[in-house]
DNA sequence: AAATATTTTTAGGCTTGTCTAAAAATAATA
DNA sequence: TATTATTTTTAGACAAGCCTAAAAATATTT
């Protein structure tokens, strides 16, 4: 239906869109596919004729409903392949996205239906994004960082707010994963670091650049 | 590493040449892809040019070793992916073929491990091809066609020489699974049609045009 | 062997998606 | 507000992969 790059332009510009940002600039695309100014330009016109987003000259774009609908399904497709490499092929969390990005390509309905069954309808992937359902819906989590969190609540490892292989690579080497419960103990303004206790009373230090990409949910 | 394109073009020349032709012909090639023998000289030079396959102008083309690899691989992806789609998400074996050829372009080698490894290494697909190993063999199966088959002999069924969904559909139609044992009661020499009697005596009737599309193995 | 038919290659062109360089529009600063 | 800086668009070009039409080579008939 659509190819590979058209897929990735709408991807792209839907997750800008979901950052907050309303109208979507060229140069914020160019630098997320990793491509020209120029050339987001020329795909964003085509676009634009398949009525998968408007756009007006100099003012930016904004995703249409079928645009979106793209977009979200191609999100889908992604996060339902990572539960599968996470899940049954045993990936780590920091080797599913990469994967997932050839993944998510595959053209064929049936496929993801059958996917999601045979993953049992996971409701998030391996680094606790929501999984879209199949008409499109997805479930705002109500997660907040780590470093916005308040003492003395208890608090679980949810999401990551930076997706790189480095972050959850060091996650795995504090040995942070989805699921673990804690406390904050202390919140040091100097630095912006963190003390937390984990379950156990084990405690834990994060600095501020580790807890600005840790999404806890309140228990 | 290779384009989509140029793993198909390789994964047909490789096929063709399996089937007895020693150099494969240019119309032979546009006839599997769909495509014109123009664009099949275009493709050509560019693959003869990467040494994946050796060419000389009017002589037709044949895979270098590295061709080979290639092909053999993009092979073993499709093949493992049918087992995944027909084991696992429990497709019909007519309905896996179409979605494997997509898949069979994605690129990791250990996505491919791990699969192999996740369906317990399966050494033949639903259609009851062999899988080619990780470094490239294939154990070449003995299978002959049921209407080269003699009576009086245990014959398991094991394999088609017609892939399409629609023979594959027919075969269901008439409950005819691999594995199934049958003993040739008759031959008719007069339309080439078959009698055979299953397990629990039951008998059965191939035409010419089904028997000579099915691969059994003689027990 | 000559004529005819078939296969294969070449020539030229089209679409998709990319690029660089330059022009135009918008935003920021003096 | 005028000048400067930045962003965005246009212009022109290129590679991959495909096409049609015509030329060249090979194969088949007569
Ligand atoms: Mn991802
Ligand atoms: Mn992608
Ligand atoms: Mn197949
Ligand atoms: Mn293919």
């Amino acid at each position: 239906m659509y190819s590979y790059t058209e897929e990735n332009y709408l991807k792209t510009i839907y997750k800008l869109s979901e950052q907050g940002n309303d109208s979507i600039n060229t140069n914020a695309i160019a630098e997320v596919l990793q491509t020209k100014a120029a050339s987001v330009t020329d795909m964003i016109k085509k676009l634009a004729d398949k009525k998968l987003l408007n756009y007006e000259k100099y003012k930016g774009v904004a995703l249409t409903d079928k645009g979106r609908k793209v977009a979200v399904d191609t999100v889908r497709k992604h996060r339902l392949w990572e539960c599968f490499l996470y899940d049954k092929l045993k990936f780590g969390w920091d080797e599913v996205h990469e994967i997932a990005e050839q993944l998510e390509h595959i053209n064929s309905e049936i496929l993801t239906d059958k996917l999601d069954e045979f993953l049992d309808f996971p409701t998030h992937d391996p680094h606790g994004d929501p999984i879209p359902s199949k008409n499109g819906v997805i479930k705002k989590s109500n997660f907040i960082l780590l470093c916005d969190a308040k003492p003395n609540q208890t608090l679980v490892m949810s999401g990551v707010a930076d997706h790189t292989a480095v972050f959850l690579q060091h996650l795995n080497k504090i040995s942070v994963v989805l699921g673990i419960e804690m406390q904050i103990t202390e919140k040091n303004e100097y630095d912006g670091s963190i003390a937390v206790k984990l379950s156990g009373n084990k405690s834990m230090y994060f600095s501020k650049d580790v807890a600005k990409n840790i999404l806890v949910k309140v228990k």
